[in-house]
DNA sequence: AAGAGCATCAACCGCATGCGT
DNA sequence: CACGCATGCGGTTGATGCTCT
C-alpha cells in the first residue's frame, strides 16, 4: 500500500463483526433497488430515513444528530463499503450456491489449484455459485489434506489431465469458462449479473419490507408502545399507509394542514416522542448520549456511544444539511416515493400535498434547483379548481413556527 | 454434564490493481 | 507522470458449533 490512504474500516463508528439479519435485509433491499455502483457510498445511502420526519418533529440540531445516529445504527448500514461488498459477494448474492461442494466441484477445485495455485477468484470463476472465499475455506479445511494424500497417488482421477480443463498457462481461457458467476466487479450491469435476484425480490416487496423494518426499528429505538396513538405517527413515516387511510390519521391531517386542531395534536404527539438531552447538559457525561424515551413506563434510557469523530458527523451532515446534493438520502427517498407512486401505493394527491407543504416551508430539496424545478412541475398540476386542494395547499403561516432553520455544522458548539 | 480441543466459515485486514484527474 | 480513490484479491483471524474425553 503506502498510498497515504487509511482503510475505510478505520473510520470510527463503523460496525464490525457478524452481520445481523436486519442488516442483511437492508443491504439486499438497497442493492435490489439501486444496485451497487459505489460500495463506499452504499452504506450511507442505505439510510432510507425520511429526513422530513425529523424536520416535522422539530428536533433541535443535537436531537437530530442523536436520532439520526440511532437510525444509522439500527436502520442504516453502519458498515464500511468493503464490508458491504464482502457480505454481498460472499453471502447475500442471489446466485450463491449454498451447501456442500459436490464431488465434481471438489475435483475441479483440486485440479484448478494445481494449475493456478492460490488464485481463488480465478478458481471461483470456474465454479458457478461459489465464491473465492468459500473455495478458499474448503481448500484449507478439506481439500488441501486430500490433495496432499491423493498427490501421492498418480492414478488419482481428480488430477487426470483428460478432463478438458483449461491450460494453466492461460488464465484467460480459465476465465472464459466462467458461467458469469463472478459479476462481482460492481462495474458491470446489475441487471445482467443478477437476473434471478431481480425477479425474486420485486421492488414493491422490498419497499414494503423496508417500511416494516423501519417501523419496528423506530419502535425499538424510542421504546414506543405500538398503541393506536403511536400508530398514527407511524403512519406518517409510512407513505404506503397514507394511501390506505389518508383522512383519518392525525398525521395526514397534519401534513395537509387541513385541520389546525389535528395538526396541533399530531405535533404534540410527535414532540412527546423525543425527549433528549445533549451531551453538554451534563459535564460529567461526555461519552454518552442519552435518549430518554417517551413518558412512563418503563422509563428506559437508551445509551449509545457519543461519536467524537468529525467525519462521522460530516457524513450525517451530508445527508441532511447537504440533502440536496445528488447521492444523498433525499435521492433515495425521492426514488422511494416515486416508486411508491408508480406502484399506486401512495395517493398521488397526498404526495403532492406533502411536497407542496415542504416546499412552502422550504424544507424539501433545499438549494437544489433541479429538484425545485421538478417540484414546481409536480405541484402545479394539482387541480386548481378544487377548493379543498386550494385550502390544503395553503399552509398556514403559523405552521412555520413548528420548524426551524438547521445549522450547517455540528461544531457550532464548543468541543 | 462439562470442559477441552478441533473444525468450520464469515469477516477482517493489508496490499495490489485499475482508473480517473 | 504522479496522485488519489474505489474495488479486488488473498492471507489471516476469531467466533461459533461440534466432537471427544
Amino acid at each position: 500500500m503506502g498510498r497515504g490512504r487509511a482503510p475505510c474500516c478505520d473510520k470510527v463508528g463503523l460496525k464490525k463483526g457478524p452481520w445481523t439479519p436486519a442488516e442483511d435485509t437492508r443491504l439486499v433491499t438497497y442493492i435490489s433497488k439501486y444496485g451497487h455502483g459505489n460500495w463506499r457510498a452504499l452504506p450511507k445511502q442505505a439510510v432510507l430515513m425520511n429526513n422530513s420526519v425529523f424536520k416535522l418533529l422539530n428536533l433541535n440540531y443535537l436531537q437530530f444528530k442523536e436520532a439520526k445516529m440511532r437510525l444509522m445504527n439500527v436502520t442504516g448500514l453502519l458498515r464500511c463499503g468493503k464490508s458491504c461488498r464482502l457480505r454481498w459477494i460472499n453471502y447475500l448474492r442471489p446466485d450463491i450456491k449454498r451447501g456442500n461442494f459436490s464431488q465434481e466441484e471438489e475435483e475441479t477445485i483440486i485440479k484448478l489449484h494445481r494449475q493456478l495455485g492460490n488464485k481463488w477468484s480465478k478458481i471461483a470463476s470456474c465454479l458457478p455459485g461459489r465464491t473465492d472465499n468459500e473455495i478458499k475455506n474448503v481448500w484449507n479445511t478439506h481439500l488441501k489434506k486430500r490433495s496432499v494424500s491423493k498427490g501421492s497417488n498418480p492414478s488419482n482421477p481428480c488430477i487426470a489431465e483428460s478432463k478438458g480443463l483449461p491450460n494453466s498457462s492461460s488464465s484467460d481461457s480459465i476465465s472464459s469458462l466462467s458461467h458469469s458467476n463472478q459479476g462481482i466487479g460492481g462495474t458491470g450491469d446489475e441487471e445482467q449479473e443478477h437476473p434471478t435476484f431481480k425477479s425474486e425480490i420485486p421492488p414493491a416487496e422490498s419497499n414494503k419490507e423496508q417500511l416494516e423494518n423501519m417501523h419496528s426499528t423506530l419502535e425499538d429505538i424510542f421504546q414506543l408502545p405500538l398503541d393506536e396513538q403511536s400508530m398514527e405517527i407511524w403512519d406518517m413515516l409510512d407513505e404506503s399507509k397514507k394511501a390506505s387511510s389518508p383522512s383519518t390519521s392525525a398525521c395526514s391531517s397534519y401534513i395537509t394542514c387541513s385541520n389546525q386542531v389535528d395538526a396541533k395534536e399530531a405535533e404534540d404527539k410527535m414532540h412527546s416522542l423525543f425527549k433528549s438531552k445533549s451531551p453538554n447538559d451534563d459535564e460529567h457525561d461526555h461519552d454518552m448520549i442519552h435518549i430518554e424515551t417517551k413518558e412512563e413506563p418503563p422509563k428506559e434510557i437508551l445509551e449509545i456511544p457519543y461519536e467524537p469523530d468529525r467525519d462521522f458527523w460530516d457524513m450525517l451532515d451530508d445527508d441532511f444539511c447537504s440533502s440536496s446534493c445528488s447521492g444523498g438520502v433525499f435521492d433515495g427517498l425521492e426514488s422511494h416515493i416515486n416508486a411508491a407512486i408508480n406502484e399506486d401505493r401512495i395517493g398521488e394527491v397526498d404526495y403532492r400535498r406533502l411536497r407542496h407543504f415542504e416546499n412552502e416551508l422550504e424544507l424539501w430539496m433545499m438549494g437544489n434547483d433541479h429538484h425545485k424545478s421538478l417540484m414546481k412541475t409536480e405541484i402545479e398540476p394539482l387541480n386548481p379548481s378544487s377548493t379543498d386542494d386550494e385550502n390544503e395547499n395553503k399552509v398556514p403561516h403559523d405552521s412555520i413556527k413548528y420548524f426551524q432553520t438547521w445549522p450547517q455544522s455540528p461544531f457550532t458548539f464548543s468541543s
